[in-house]
DNA sequence: CATGTGTGGTAGC
DNA sequence: ATCGCTACCACACATG
């Protein structure tokens, strides 16, 4: 289901009020209003089986079609300097979801001289249909005609000449013949630019940082679906930190015949100068390098003659040796209670000491652990750090690497101060769990030298308060409770509360490498590749998510456009938003939608965006609730769609809603009156894929609506009825249709068809030069005017229509000085707009202003 | 004071 | 060349 469809049927909501309907049928609300929920139900239902039988399907797409036809012209007429027509003579239909989406593609086949055809009811007429991919029915369907892949269309324009379409051909095996293509040449391209549609698959396939991530996520929900004991606070319990050394140059290391673990300083990475060290051995740490570190920088650390060893990534490897090494934790001969998940390569393992008959050996412990896993992994060495709290089994791992272990307790360690202080000297402050370079910092810059722990602990002299003001109230407590070898209460609840600890509570991805972008355009369609592949996720966790946050990273003002680092993000600014959706969804086109329309709100140039980041952030597990479809139905804004018109929809229409409600798991209740269901549901569809910003704007007009339907007082009729016709007028211009009630002239136009006429040929005249700043200010005085009168919607079609022609001309006019003022005004002058008329008393209040005159 | 938002910090190699 | 992710907590501040 596309949007044509959906303002199809709405449109047609619309025609059936001019076709000169009784005041009765052309506003049920009104007497809606005043019925109970199940009055209204009936109601409904007795509407739509009296409604109008003479509505044929024939009629409907002819008018559909002249309409639309009417109106390609116009945008063709709209053109300053006519496109080379190179669509002339193709009828062309778009079935499904294509990139770039139905819009973009009809705009460009209108305005380059082809024809675009909404429904397939002519067949005959149509000569190309463009598709991605096709369900087995409409291959059968499609059997005889050209069927072709969007490309056709975009390259076509690129090298402005009808390429063959031969060569576009969608072939029925596409995802067969589009894996060997992949596979061919794999191991050649790998798509680097950020606008190629792998990128993402690319990028993901070899950053070391979303491997970590994801494995994590992997083990953690691993971890929840296994049996595992719990203990209680109290129990005396035996924790195992184990940990792999240098655990990526391990395996590196392991498969390359030529080096010497023990002899070279070895460093996993993938290029040679800017590129990050994943992983680098102890002989390298010797001279200094660290993980994290550029190449270049490890290389002017080692002294003339001695030469870095840089070897590849083995992400497969390394997943081997891991599920080697949780497989020996699993199996080792004492059970351990908990096989607490930290990382690929890390465990904390948990014996509660009253679950064993005897004592456990922890010395043994150790000593068979290391060694089996060492014997399993083919040569890979863990180290492991064992104490009684966290923090300590933390701590003596720091001690126990590489290659070794280190048993101490808390009560070994306390009782004698001088052997704790001693032992607290050996510690960096950062040593300390979630202690890292930022609160460092902020300790040293009460008192510059501290050192270690030993100092940190005399210097705050078990001062609470001013720990806790330099540092924050919690962490302050935290660094207190870690100084007297104790896990403070967010640790220890990976231990006594490991369900919670480990459940999931956000999805997000975040792209901070390889973002360059030019076009507004570019990036919704990476937007798009980045929603598809949350939604398959949280699909694929049966959740929903009812909050998303956009993030991005914008070049810093002042920053290089290319920072040292190759495709880097450099120095940039961290922007956020977030929006709630209302209903929880796991809707691609919500979600999409919704995000391209927060990037909008963030106001980053395209060309300075350099992070992309999407988190959903309220999840909630997808319930078959019975109730759910009863509770949607109370919702008020659904009462005012003319359910004769739907009704009167050709049946196989009919039977498409249906299908794309199943298609998206909308559970539908055996309900007596499936009719009505469907058409509820099916506005609040359109509800949903708006954006919030306007969406709420909807909702509330058509609150309104509904309250004042409910006023029965006689007098106020007359006024109420002025009401309803404004409310309806902002509701025609969400759909484009011109204004019926006191309109806003633009260049004493007023038709919102024309005036949109007049700003593309304004558009395309000043391409080159750039538009004139008067003219700039007439134009934003309308498009204030719009946003006074609460027609925000008209305000993003005007972005919508700019944006895409800017991306249609971005190859030809792409360096003019017009074009990109053009772009300037658009982000910083009619974007902004958008967001105006937050608050929904204002909503209301300029109604009663403008409208109760 | 309770709640929500945007920002920032940390961990794993 | 190069693959600077991602979940989660804590904080500062705004809002009412």
């Amino acid at each position: 289901m596309d949007d044509d469809k959906l303002l199809a049927i709405l449109e047609s909501s619309q025609e059936g009020e001019e076709r000169g309907l009784g005041p009765e049928e052309r506003d049920p609300a009104e007497t809606l209003g005043r019925l109970s929920d199940d009055a209204l139900i009936e109601y409904m239902t007795n509407l739509s089986q009296g409604a109008r039988k003479d509505f044929t399907r024939e009629e409907y797409f002819r008018d559909k079609e002249i309409k639309q036809r009417e109106r390609d012209e116009a945008t063709r007429a709209g053109l300053g300097r006519a496109n080379a027509p190179i669509f002339a003579g193709c009828t062309i239909y778009i079935n499904g979801y294509t990139k770039p989406g139905r819009l973009q593609l009809h705009e460009m086949i209108v305005s380059y001289g082809g024809k675009f055809q909404h429904y397939l009811l002519a067949k005959k007429k149509v000569t190309h249909i463009v598709a991605t991919n096709l369900p087995l029915k409409k291959r059968l369907e499609f059997r005889n005609y050209r069927v072709v892949r969007p490309e056709w269309i975009t390259e076509s324009i690129e090298q402005q000449k009808l390429l063959p379409w031969q060569d576009y051909a969608l072939s029925w095996d596409q995802e067969q013949r589009s894996l060997q293509l992949k596979v061919a040449s794999a191991p050649v391209s790998s798509a680097v630019d950020c606008k190629d549609p792998n990128f993402l698959k690319t990028f993901f396939e070899n950053s070391r940082l979303h491997h970590l991530s994801n494995w994590k996520a992997d083990l953690r929900s691993r971890f929840l679906s296994e049996g595992f004991n719990k203990p209680s606070p109290g129990d005396a319990l035996s924790i195992f930190h184990i940990d792999f050394d240098c655990f990526f140059a391990t395996v590196a290391a392991l498969g390359c015949e030529s080096c010497d673990i023990n002899r070279d300083p070895i460093v996993v990475c993938h290029g040679s100068k800017s590129s990050d060290i994943a992983s680098c051995n102890y002989v390298a740490r010797k001279y200094g390098i660290r993980n994290g570190m550029w190449v270049s920088r490890a290389k002017s650390l080692l002294p003339p003659g001695v030469e870095l060893v840089s070897l590849p990534y083995n992400f497969k490897e390394i997943e081997e040796k891991s599920k080697i090494f949780y497989t020996v934790l699993k199996e080792y001969k004492i059970k351990f209670d908990l096989i607490l998940p930290i990382s690929i390569d890390e465990a904390v393992c948990v014996v509660i000491d009253h679950h064993t008959p005897h004592p456990i050996d922890r010395d043994e412990i150790c000593r068979e652990l290391r060694s089996e896993i060492w014997k399993r992994t083919g040569g890979c060495t863990v180290s492991i750090g064992c104490s009684n709290t966290l923090v300590l089994a933390r701590l003596n791992l720091k001690i126990a690497k590489p290659n070794g272990y280190h048993i101490l307790t808390q009560q070994q360690l306390v009782e004698n101060e001088a052997d704790w202080h001693s032992y607290l000297g050996k510690f960096q402050i950062d040593d300390l769990p979630g202690i890292g370079y930022s609160i460092v910092s902020k300790l040293r810059s009460l008192r510059q030298h501290l050192n270690n722990l030993l100092q940190l602990k005399q210097y705050f002299h078990n001062s609470l308060p001013l720990l806790q003001k330099c540092v924050g109230k919690k962490t302050g407590s935290k660094i207190l409770m870690y100084l007297h070898g104790k896990d403070d209460e967010e640790s220890s609840r990976m231990i006594f509360e490991p369900e919670s600890f480990f459940a999931r509570k956000s999805l997000s991805i975040e792209i901070n490498w390889g973002i360059r972008f030019d076009t507004v355009q570019e990036i919704d369609n990476f937007i798009d590749t980045c929603a598809d592949y949350l939604v398959q996720k949280l699909q694929e966790m049966n959740k929903r998510t009812s909050q998303i946050t956009l993030k991005v990273l914008r070049r810093c003002a002042d920053a290089p456009i290319e920072p040292p680092k190759y495709l880097g993000c450099g120095e940039c600014d961290a922007l956020s938003h977030n929006c709630r959706l209302g209903i929880p969804t796991s809707e691609l086109g919500v979600i999409a939608t919704e995000l391209k329309s927060t990037f909008r709100l963030l106001g980053c140039p395209p060309k300075d965006l350099r992070g992309v980041s999407i988190q959903f952030n309220k999840l909630i597990e997808v319930s078959y609730d019975q109730n759910e479809n009863q509770q949607r139905l109370k919702l008020p804004f659904q009462k005012t769609l003319n359910f004769d018109v739907f009704d009167n929809l050709p049946s196989d229409v009919k039977n498409d809603f249906s299908k794309e409600l199943k298609r998206r798991n909308i559970v539908l209740t055996s309900s007596p009156r499936p009719k009505t269901s469907y058409a509820a549901t099916y506005e609040e569809k359109f509800m949903e894929e708006l954006p919030t910003q306007i969406r709420n704007e909807v909702k509330n007009d058509l609150r309104i609506n509904r309250k004042i339907t409910r006023t029965k007082l006689s007098e106020l009729r007359e006024q109420n009825r002025k009401k309803k016709e404004s409310i309806r007028n902002v509701r025609a211009h969400l759909l484009g249709h011109e204004s019926l009630f006191e309109p806003i002239k633009f260049q004493k136009e007023s038709r919102f068809k024309d005036i949109c006429r007049i700003v593309m040929e304004w558009f395309d005249a000043t391409l080159i030069e750039g538009p004139h700043e008067k003219d700039l200010l007439l134009f934003e005085n309308y498009l204030d005017k719009l946003s006074d009168s609460n027609r925000v919607p008209l305000i993003l079609r005007f972005s919508k229509l700019i944006s895409v022609r800017l991306n249609l001309k971005s190859n030809q006019y792409g360096q003019e000085a017009g074009f990109q003022e053009w772009e300037q005004f658009l982000l910083k002058n009619v974007i902004p707009k958008l967001n105006k008329n937050k608050h929904t008393f204002q909503t209301v209040r300029k109604l009663d202003i403008d409208f109760d005159i």
